[in-house]
DNA sequence: TTAGGGTTAG
């Protein structure tokens, strides 16, 4: 059942007999809350009630405004407040500028962790990791993951993923191995961007052999690991083998998995193939995902009126993040660029 | 005690 965080607002304010902190643990739940509702403006008023926002306050603020620039906005209205990020906040800030991207922002919200000694906890140093390999520099990326002292799951997933996207698929499947060796379990995450290496590769016996892993570990069922699958065996050539899976998985697939399958045939110019199969993703309505992708597509990468992150900070007076100022020396015009919500946590 | 990091095609 749905809850409704209205509901839970009004039981908050009743029972607000508590302390100060007590209170304030309660609203944090509810900006959350309100977000994960789609209530933006309610989130944003929540956050006002609060007399004294804590770190996760603002996390909470900037977190219901990533992948846009009004994330990477709020999240320096925080610093002036002052309030110091952790990790967790860095994590998201480098989640935003990865999306957007900014690789200006990002290599200065870099500079900040590293003067934090927050650049290499594990939160931070993925994000680090993953906004590195976003910006295309796996070289960068790299070296974050190796000055990590503790590493744990979701690094190495990032690094293997990173380096995968990036076209080192040696690296990436050399980071596997050391993630295994260090007993790590695998994750979805880390065996798919092992299937990619292996397609780069078009090494079978490396698909059969991160394939048999993956059934090991229970994640053969997953669907990205088993689009990877299919994608894997295409490109080195084992058409049958990439459509056994596919048939084994055809239910929970969705139009990237058709795609490629349907690639799989079109290598091998196995036109007949491909166009049954096309068909076959019409007749099941499956088709109609590719606007659904389109749609989510937009939804995700912060699709604002706004041309770009440095119009978002010219409009606020703040093109140059170079110098950031000490103190507050000029009030930032929310109101122009967010008119739905309040202005006094943009100073 | 709350917030929070990493994936699949072309």
């Amino acid at each position: 059942m749905e809850v409704d965080p209205r509901r839970i607002h009004a039981g908050v304010i009743k029972a607000n007999t508590a302390g100060a902190s007590q209170y304030r643990f309660h609203l944090n739940n509810l900006i959350t809350l309100y977000f994960k509702s789609g209530l933006v403006a309610e989130a944003v008023n929540v956050f006002h009630q609060i007399p004294s926002p804590n770190v996760v306050s603002w996390t909470s603020l900037i977190s219901g405004h990533s992948n846009t620039p009004f994330g990477l906005g709020y999240f320096i209205s925080m610093l002036r407040h002052p309030t110091l990020p952790n990790q967790r906040t860095i994590a998201i800030v480098l989640k935003t500028c990865a999306s957007l991207p900014s690789l200006f922002f990002g290599l200065q919200i870099h500079a900040l962790s590293t003067k934090l000694s927050l650049a290499s906890e594990p939160f931070s140093a993925s994000a680090l990791i993953h906004f590195y390999s976003k910006t295309q520099l796996p070289t960068n990326a790299q070296k974050v993951f190796d000055e990590i002292p503790e590493r744990d799951a979701v690094c190495f997933s990032s690094v293997i993923v990173g380096l995968a996207q990036n076209s080192k698929p040696i690296d990436a499947l050399s980071y596997f191995a050391e993630m295994r060796a260090c007993g790590f379990g695998s994750t979805d995450y880390s065996v798919s961007a092992a299937l990619r290496a292996s397609a780069e590769l078009a090494s079978l016996e490396q698909c059969r052999m991160v394939h048999a892993h993956s059934v090991v570990n229970g994640l053969d069922s997953n669907v990205i690991v088993g689009t990877a699958l299919v994608d894997g065996y295409g490109k080195c050539g084992m058409v049958d083998e990439a459509r056994l899976v596919f048939d084994q998985l055809v239910s929970i697939l969705n139009l990237i998995g058709w795609n490629a399958m349907m690639s799989s045939y079109a290598q091998q110019g196995d036109k007949d193939s491909v166009t049954e199969l096309f068909s076959m993703m019409e007749y099941r309505g499956q088709s109609k995902w590719n606007s659904g992708d389109r749609a989510m597509r937009a939804m995700t990468t912060g699709n604002t009126k706004i041309g770009s992150v440095g119009e978002f900070f010219h409009r606020l007076g703040l093109f140059d993040l170079g110098s950031w100022p000490r103190s507050c020396p000029k009030r930032l015009n929310h109101q122009a660029v967010c008119p739905n919500s309040c202005s006094s946590a943009m100073h």
